[in-house]
DNA sequence: TGTACATCAGTGAACGCGCGTTCACTGATGTAC
DNA sequence: TGTACATCAGTGAACGCGCGTTCACTGATGTAC
C-alpha cells in the first residue's frame, strides 16, 4: 500500500493522501488540527501542492468531515445490524432505536475528534423548505428517521407521537455525547459513564413512546 | 462610568476591565475570540499589562467563562421565578422544570458565544467521588437538581424515577441547544426552532416522569 | 517506433498575519519618618 | 506638613511560532503526428 502509493503521488493520489492525513489529524485534534501545512508536511509534499486538489483549507476540512460523518453512520449501522433476530417485531423495533442511541454515544466517546469534526462542519446555505439536513449528515439522520418509522409500523410507537420524535432522540443522545466528551462527566470511570448513558437513552425512549419501554435485550 | 473608570486603571480596575472586554469578545466570538492582545488593545493598554492580573491567557478565559456561567444561571432563575403562582403545587413543580429547560435553550440561542464559553471551560482535575460538576457550573446544575427534587415532593415524579433524571434532562436540553446553535437547525425560522424546542422539552419531561405531563401553562 | 510539445502536478521562497510571551525599563502612587 | 524612598502597575520593543496563501518556476507525464 505504501510503496506504490508513495510513487503514485505524481499523477496519483495526493488528494486521497491529504484526506487520509486529515483524518489522522482530526482523529486526535478535531477539526482545528486539520491544517494544510501539517497535512502536506506529513505526506512529504510542499504546502502549496495542496492547492492543486483543494480550493483552500476549508475544502480539505469539509472533505475530512464528510468521511467522519460516513464513519459515524457505519458505526450506527453495524450496531443496529447486530440486533438479535429472535425478538418479537415490536420489541425488536425499540431495541433498534436503543442501539442507534448507544452507537451514537459510543462513537463520540471512542472517536472524539471525528465526532467533533462530523458535527462541526457547517452547511453555508440554509436547507430548503422544512427542516432538513445537508447531504453529508443525512445518512445517520435517515437511519434515525427510518428506525422511528419502523417503530410505528411495528406498533411500538403511536402515529400521533411520531412527529418531531427524531429531534427528541437526537437531542438527548447528542447532548449526552457532548457532556461525556467535553463536559463534567469527561473523566469519570467508564462504568459510571455507561450507566448514565443507559439512563439517558432509556429516558429518551420513554419520552418518545409516552411510557416506559420493554426491557433492553441482553447483548 | 467611563470617565472615572478610565482614570482608575492605574491602581484601579484593569483586571475588571479586561474581564468585561473578554465578555464582549466571547459574546460574539466564543472562547476562541478571547485573546490577550485584543482585550488589552480594546482597553487601551499594552499587551503585557495583562500579566499583572492574569498568569496567562487561560486564566483570563477562565475568568470570563466563570461569569458566563453565572449569566446562564441567572437566566434560568429569572424564568423559573416567573412561574405563575396560582398553579396547583404538582403542576407548578412540572412547570418549573419546563422553564429550566426553555431558559437553557433560550440562553444558548440568544447568547451563543457566552453559551459556548460557559460550557467550554474545563476543570483540569477530575471531580471527587461520584459524578459531580466543578464548582463554577454548579449553580445551573443545582437548580436542575432542586427542581427535580421538588417534583418528587409535590408528587409529580415518583421517587424510583428520580435517580439520574438530571442527566436525562440536561442531555436533552443541551443537545437541542447545540443542534440549534451549531447544527442543521441553525438557520431555520424562529417559529420552527421554537416548535422543535417545545417538542424536545416535552419529550424530556415525559421521559423523566414516565408518562405525558400535564399541559404547559400559557405564559 | 520515435520525436516535439502541451499539460499539469509538483517545488522553493516569500508575504503578512495575529498570536502568546519575555525583556529591561519608567513613572506614578502611597507610605515611613 | 514635607521629603526620601520602596513598590508595583504600566510601557515599548522584540522574540518565535505556525498558519494560509501567492509568486514564478520546473520537470515529469502522456499524447499527437
Amino acid at each position: 500500500m505504501t510503496s506504490p502509493a508513495v510513487r503514485a503521488y505524481h499523477h496519483g493520489d495526493l488528494r486521497r493522501a491529504l484526506i487520509d492525513e486529515g483524518l489522522r489529524l482530526a482523529r486526535t485534534g478535531g477539526p482545528a488540527a486539520v491544517t494544510l501545512r501539517e497535512a502536506t508536511r506529513a505526506v512529504g509534499v510542499s504546502p502549496n501542492a495542496a492547492y492543486r486538489h483543494f480550493a483552500d483549507r476549508d475544502a480539505l476540512v469539509h472533505a475530512v468531515a464528510h468521511e467522519a460523518q460516513i464513519a459515524l453512520a457505519n458505526a450506527i449501522l453495524t450496531r443496529v445490524a447486530a440486533t438479535p433476530a429472535d425478538l418479537p417485531p415490536r420489541e425488536a423495533s425499540v431495541e433498534r432505536l436503543r442501539r442507534v442511541g448507544f452507537a451514537y454515544i459510543a462513537f463520540a466517546r471512542a472517536e472524539r475528534g471525528w465526532f467533533e469534526t462530523a458535527f462541526f462542519t457547517q452547511d453555508p446555505q440554509a436547507s430548503a423548505g422544512i427542516v432538513t439536513l445537508d447531504d453529508e449528515i443525512v445518512a445517520p439522520f435517515r437511519l434515525l428517521m427510518d428506525t422511528l418509522d419502523a417503530m410505528v409500523d411495528a406498533g411500538a410507537l403511536s402515529p400521533e407521537r411520531r412527529p418531531f420524535s427524531e429531534w427528541a432522540c437526537w437531542s438527548a443522545v447528542h447532548g449526552f455525547a457532548d457532556i461525556a466528551v467535553h463536559g463534567p462527566v469527561r473523566r469519570q470511570p467508564v462504568e459510571v459513564v455507561d450507566a448514565l448513558a443507559a439512563a439517558v437513552v432509556e429516558s429518551a425512549i420513554t419520552g418518545v413512546i409516552g411510557a416506559p419501554a420493554p426491557a433492553p435485550a441482553t447483548s
